[in-house]
DNA sequence: TGTTAGCAGTCGATGGGTGAGAGTGCTAGC
DNA sequence: GCTAGCACTCTCACCCATCGACTGCTAACA
């Protein structure tokens, strides 16, 4: 690829991925020399296309048709956008404004907060979207409290740093007296308080067995739920507007579609697919993927608190994507989101139980 | 509609379903005379067939073309299938013994327990499937602790009679004594021990604020968790293979496949629809709905425990449905899932927090 | 009266042929 | 280096003829 291109190449370029993106057509000679360079003649304009396309970054899908981009023509674009102070034409100040003010009223309750952002994402952009949330997991135990019920039951409380706890009601085998529960108590704060949950997960009981005896089976249950908080607290993934995709034409046949869905709806793929530009600050990937989801292009921004990567989000859409648009939305989020969970993460959080 | 079709009527008619549910092609009278009447000739099958037609039955697509079920038709067809003792031919006992075990085994964790029984209907009939929890509210709290945490922190549990719990992290307004914590416990205990859940929605502080003075704020409190937990653990709706559909040339337009799909995946419109037959053993309901699912069949059954019905579970799929198999599937299902519910029930239910 | 064979009629699907339209590449001239 | 003009290519939409699938009807038969 030569590395640079003549100012003119450029901006035909850039004007051919501009009308492909708003038409979905082929794009003519004619179409660019009218709309974006009236002082050359379109037969200017068609030699400087088979220039491009001999660089290989336009394609014609037959002899008489016009010519559209290939993944290198939207490499250059994004590029070109991201260099010009990407959010100057994207968006109106009013819509900056609008979105602005959705992400700071609907965020408020952070337990589902990437749901609400991947949410208002797609809306705004008419795409279908997603969002991630890195788990940490660099999660510290402050205090585990055993709770006697009514009966022969008991709850298992555990704090952590980050506020959250976990509880599961358990069967005591017999009932006990309040010293055995206090005994208990004391042990599992001995053995758990101040862990991180990481060390947790090849933690081995045997360790401690000095003073285990009749704790035994408590304490295999508190490590139990651990596990479960653990593996159940992974990343997780959202996806808001899925069949937003089916409304343009690239994905119009049934068969696309459902490939796309079924990729789409499954987190393990999601989170293997976004993977890859975890901590980038903001990533465009277009065309061929291996995964599933063919011709499509994926831009994600990456949003942190302090220095560390929290989440991503993103959007997932035709090649021929309102690139500008998208950006300017994601940087939105961006921003927002930091703020948003900035203020918000000094409230400890809460967690209500499921049956 | 004429109350009784001669016996011949009856067998063509259940030919014609037949054949058109497994091959999903108009059928000719040649196809049901040669696979079903071999006893008498086309032209026989033919002049029934116009009977049959005149009656509301069965229709022509277009004049050379054979016949395809109208709603009439299936309604004969799923009435004589139950009328003959359903589950005799539609699955083999090998296929029973299998989705059997898949219900006993993928059924103990009782939590996702409706995830799991959806997946296990939709893998096994090859349709999209439903699983509804009626969640009867019918719920007494048992017991409600507060427990101190360290800081000024505390944790509201909640024990109901059904063994689920909620709890949530609250803040003190300073720091408390012991004093303080068992007075508000106590007084909680006394507010809302052996309370209905559904009483609780149109709750008025105010009839017991003799004794609240300092209290408010944690009454306050405990009350918003109730009533957060009531509003999201209404019916909860699972929907699984919601792809399949897309498999079946009914919905081969991205169109329909959009309009298919949205309406599947709105859980308030899925539980509206399937709210009609709620209490129903068995419903099967055929064609033209106006709420989005057009040219579906809908096949439900509640499942129950004792008397009361705790859930439903179903299929939708095109109107050419292997009505057999599906009925087949959904008796194991009421059978099964009856059982595993009422065995696990005893067991006190666990729930772990989230962030 | 019910059943059947035979036949004409109807309609959708398929496929080749045609013409219009869109756009290009090339060439010659400025 | 740019441009006007023109020949060339290819798609798309349309028409038309043909084929095949069924039916409905009629006349004959038990």
């Amino acid at each position: 690829m030569s590395k640079e291109l003549s100012e003119r190449k450029k901006k035909i370029l850039h004007a051919l991925v501009d009308l492909y993106i708003s038409t979905g057509q082929p794009v003519s000679s004619s179409d660019i020399q009218s709309k974006y360079l009236p002082e050359v003649s379109s037969a200017t304009v068609r030699s400087e296309l088979s220039a491009l396309e001999a660089l290989g970054y336009i394609e014609q899908p037959h002899t008489s048709a016009g010519r559209i981009p290939l993944k290198e023509a939207y490499k250059f674009y994004v590029d070109s956008i991201s260099a010009t102070g990407s959010s100057e034409t994207a968006l109106t100040d009013r819509e900056t404004e609008l979105i602005r003010e959705k992400f700071f009223k609907r965020l408020a309750h952070i337990e589902d907060m990437s749901k609400e952002a991947a949410k208002i994402i797609s809306d705004a952009t008419n795409y279908t979207s997603f969002c991630i949330e890195r788990s940490s997991m660099d999660i510290e135990i402050e205090e585990v409290k055993l709770v006697p019920l009514k009966g022969r039951k008991a709850v298992v409380l555990i704090v952590t740093d980050k506020g959250m706890l976990a509880n599961k009601a358990i069967d005591l085998a017999e009932d006990v007296k309040d010293e055995y529960i206090e005994a208990a108590s004391s042990l599992l704060n001995r053995v758990f308080s101040g862990r991180n949950l990481l060390e947790l997960e090849n933690f081995d009981l045997s360790e401690i067995d000095v003073e285990i005896r009749g704790f035994k089976d408590i304490l295999d249950e508190v490590l139990n739920i651990l596990r479960i908080y653990v593996s159940s607290h992974s990343d997780t993934v959202v996806v808001e507007g899925a069949l937003k995709m089916l409304d343009y034409p690239e994905y119009s046949s049934v068969e696309d579609a459902k490939a796309f869905l079924s990729v789409i709806e499954d987190k393990d793929s999601m989170a293997q697919i976004l993977s890859d530009d975890g901590s980038i600050e903001l990533s465009v990937r277009i065309g061929k993927e291996d995964n599933g989801v063919d011709r499509c292009a994926i831009v994600t921004a990456a949003y942190r608190v302090g220095d560390d990567v929290v989440g991503q989000a993103g959007v997932i859409g035709p090649e021929r994507m309102d690139y500008k648009k998208v950006i300017g939305v994601l940087e939105l989020m961006k921003q927002t989101m930091s703020k948003v969970i900035d203020t918000s993460s000094k409230h400890i959080t809460d967690g209500h139980g499921e049956d």
